[in-house]
DNA sequence: ATTGGCACTCAGGTAGTTCGAGTGCTAAAG
DNA sequence: CTTTAGCACTCGAACTACCTGAGTGCCAAT
């Protein structure tokens, strides 16, 4: 167990470092803060810290610099949520207004975190798996090929060129589709391929290949997308805070290129307190990722999660304003999705 | 007019530094090169090179470093172009197997070329402007919502819904879409408003508002991407390359962030020799990109230029094998568009 | 448990020094 | 007129030595 008084300290020693960047030494400590003790009291506590592994000594004379445990136990015990100020939310009515569709949604709202938080945003599209089929439309693009377009009811659209080699007629295009929506509206996106399994046409026979080919563009459409999209903003931001990355700033870069590294990030995370979720440093098995901390929060559409955004940023972040940002933009777009 | 030999000082200078990073002197010039001249007499051509301001010395007992005037006349001049080795070719013929739609080939297209020059590349998106209409697709997909679909000739689809606020029956649709299949078909897109501008549907009174929503629903689609897009891949690159960026390479990161700024770019650029156009250094009027050079080249549809593709990398890049790398990629696209 | 005192540590800054790659110039040679 | 060897000069980079001061850990006293 830890004393109620270190744990002020290390607080108090997370606070500082964000804000100055400097190791933070006892001296300091007890200028900035009304401990109501002496210098070499505070330092008793940061030996204790220091046997906890909450925060370290970058050398022997310099002052103390939190751990990633030191920052999970600030996240998690200690830290409030700063509300956000005036300037915030103006910011982010701004961007609310006019929304169109979902496309211009999410790119408005990546941008929205990235100038909010000054760090790199990323929002996540919409998962297939978790929406369903709304419709499904065929369209002669040619006299062999068909566009094949699926409607989500989180209101994505994908669509799909077949290139069926034969020539299909409108009336067998339309007994495919009839029979496919049939089938398949309603349905949710993980549920297709079963589905579509034991569907059946009632078509002439040399048009079962067609149906059939179009049926394995269904399949294809709804797995390619099942590997979700990514859209990030903000990768200046990382340079600019270049000194808060040891080494170089370049693996990071690397991960937030690499959507599927990404993807698996925050699949993998799950809502702690606020609703927000958090790796911090090491936290983050993914190599490149090790002196970055990641904030993430899900957003809804009808009730129930469909994607996450969230921020990367150095360890050392403001982690009170940042979480509070993401959150309020989840919500923001949970709300903005809803109309 | 410069002397023979004075140019082949300036090509020795400029190759010798791309490779060494550092400022190249008299001496280490007469050994890697075979002059038939002494270092002193190099040192006269130097002189004159620096007169003329192809080359700087960054202080005063230190070797030489290319300007932007030296590059420019380098690479106008004296650069021949490297062919591919056949490791590129391969990559290239691997990216090359299995492209699907447009969306996909652009992509792949963009992380080869970045792998391929170890620079951030770009690829533009087809110019509408360019391109022309293949077919228009109207498809219900609520009670008071229809679903506009754009095809152009170069394989790019365009959609958006377009809530209607009234129910509207099939056969309206048909009508209404024949009619714009009619008269929008093969025309190029900059023609499209003009064309609709005086257009008549025979329909009931009532689906008339109908109709003028869908055609103002074209209007803004062919108009909405007008402002055409760009895809980047790579910018992890820029971070390694970071010592040969002065100062920070966070301005150079914002501004292929705005992609505003790179399209009024590349726009602007005209094609120089091998079809390949440059931008080297201080060319470049944006203020971010200053300390960087901008390799961009055409891609082809049809036989004519419908966008552009390119590097963004230091002013001290290769450029005989970025050149190269673009010019091959360009044409492995053109060919790739034209199935 | 807290505190003042004190010796100790060590990164970072300053100053002085050397080293050598590279220059420009001059005078002689081709 | 061009080329070359020779030479004095320059100046950044690298190395050294030194100092400073913030900060620590520990101990004995409160």
């Amino acid at each position: 167990m830890i004393p109620e008084r270190s744990l002020e300290v290390l607080r108090a020693i997370v606070q500082d470092y964000i804000v100055s960047k400097e190791p933070v030494g006892s001296k300091s400590l007890v200028e900035r803060h009304a401990f109501g003790v002496s210098a070499a009291t505070i330092r008793n506590d940061m030996a204790f810290l220091e046997d906890e592994e909450l925060i370290h000594a970058p050398h022997t004379s310099a002052g103390r610099v939190p751990t990633d445990k030191g920052y999970r136990l600030f996240v998690d015990r200690l830290n409030e949520v700063k509300p956000l100020n005036s300037s915030e939310k103006l910011a982010i009515e701004h961007f609310m207004a006019g929304s169109a569709d979902l496309d211009e949604t999410l790119s408005r709202t990546v941008r929205l975190l990235s100038q909010l938080t000054n760090q790199v945003a990323m929002v996540q599209y919409p998962t297939l798996g978790k929406s369903s089929i709304r419709q499904i439309e065929l369209v002669t693009v040619a006299d062999t090929k068909v566009l094949l377009i699926l409607i989500t009811d989180s209101g994505r659209i994908q669509q799909h060129v077949i290139e069926l080699g034969v020539h299909i007629d409108l009336t067998t295009i339309n007994t495919i589709k009839g029979r496919l929506n049939e089938v398949l509206v309603a349905k949710p996106l993980n549920a297709v391929a079963e589905a579509l399994a034991t569907v059946k046409f009632e078509l002439q026979p040399q048009d079962q290949l067609s149906a059939a080919t179009i049926v394995s563009g269904v399949l294809e459409l709804v797995d390619a997308n099942r590997q979700d999209k990514i859209i990030l903003a903000g990768a200046a931001n990382l340079a600019r805070r270049e000194e808060d990355f040891p080494g170089s700033i370049s693996p990071v870069l690397e991960a937030i290129e690499e959507q599927v590294v990404l993807l698996k990030l925050i699949t993998e995370m799950q809502a702690e307190q606020h609703g927000v979720s958090l790796r911090i440093g090491r936290e983050n098995t993914y190599e490149g990722l090790t002196s970055a901390s990641v904030v993430v929060s899900g957003y809804e559409n009808q009730g129930s999660e469909i994607a996450k955004l969230g921020v990367i940023g150095p360890t050392r972040m403001d982690y009170s304003s940042n979480i509070a940002s993401v959150r309020a933009v989840a919500r923001y777009l949970t709300k903005a999705l809803g109309n």
